[in-house]
DNA sequence: GATTAAAAATGTAATGAGTACAAAACTGTA
DNA sequence: TACAGTTTTGTACTCATTACATTTTTAATC
């Protein structure tokens, strides 16, 4: 499904600038915050405002186009995967990779209540230091033998 | 345990300001802010500062005393119950609830490694509507008709 | 094509949680 | 008391996000 058809399907008029961050969500799955995704368009659509490109995020959240992340405490990120998945932050260079989703709930046929809440959103994320770092830090110390 | 106790464990000089702050979250379990512990505390400190209670929340996340939770995109709140568990967030009331884990990881024997990942900390949290707000939903619509 | 109302985008100013930093107060020790 | 290290405090600052008024675009109707 292209975004365009993706937007028209949620009831979102596709404008030039609403088509371009979903585009940039879905084909960059780094989990971009509002910031990097104005930065990246900004070449492409040199009116763009940074307004917009909040309003927009907001937009795709409230409709399931997009997922935000609050597991950065300085700033939100976005994911244009909504399928129910994990996520693995890394506490050094705070990038952040897809995980499997490892919970019981929520059972996958119907809208679930526990405890008596009705529950809407799933979040599952794990903090750490990546494999990336991990191998610069072998690295690092074979040199130093 | 006591509050002074833990502290002296971890290797935290249990001062004043460290104690009430502590005293706080492990006698309120409502997952406050450090806006709202510093407003509760001011009454007994008056000479308290928010940068203190900063200060002293960043201290205990750092030696595992307590919790940070970036579920709310607003502001961070904090925990003061470090054992492994999940959180229940409302929509409309910004309440947080303790809730059960229920994940697959991390296996409790020992530090997990997941894809390659060191991880440190696992988060589970859900969002939708609490049952309180769901029962005063119930309560208007029952006096409607 | 012109008119018009609604929707969308824009730019600026404001908000406010959190932090940096330097000074002041406190602590324990000699 | 003097001193060094630690802790606290207050002020100023940062910066992600939002509020809001204005401008632009869109699409429907004449």
């Amino acid at each position: 499904m292209t975004a365009r058809e993706k937007l028209l399907e949620c009831g979102i008029s596709p404008s030039v600038q609403r088509l371009a961050v979903l585009d940039y969500l879905l084909n960059h799955r780094t989990h971009p915050t509002a910031d990097e995704i104005y930065l990246a368009l900004c070449d492409d659509i040199p009116t763009l405002s940074k307004t917009t490109v909040y309003n927009t995020l907001k937009l795709f959240v409230d409709n399931g186009v997009a997922l935000m992340l609050t597991i950065n405490e300085r700033n939100v990120h976005f994911d244009g995967d909504v399928s129910l998945h994990a996520h693995f932050y890394c506490k050094r260079c705070s990038r952040l990779y897809d995980m499997p989703y490892s919970g019981k709930y929520p059972s996958k046929s119907r809208m679930q209540t526990i405890e008596g809440h009705t529950v809407e959103e799933v979040h599952q994320y794990y903090k750490g230091i990546c494999r990336c770092c991990l191998q610069q830090d072998k690295k690092k110390n074979e040199i130093k033998q």
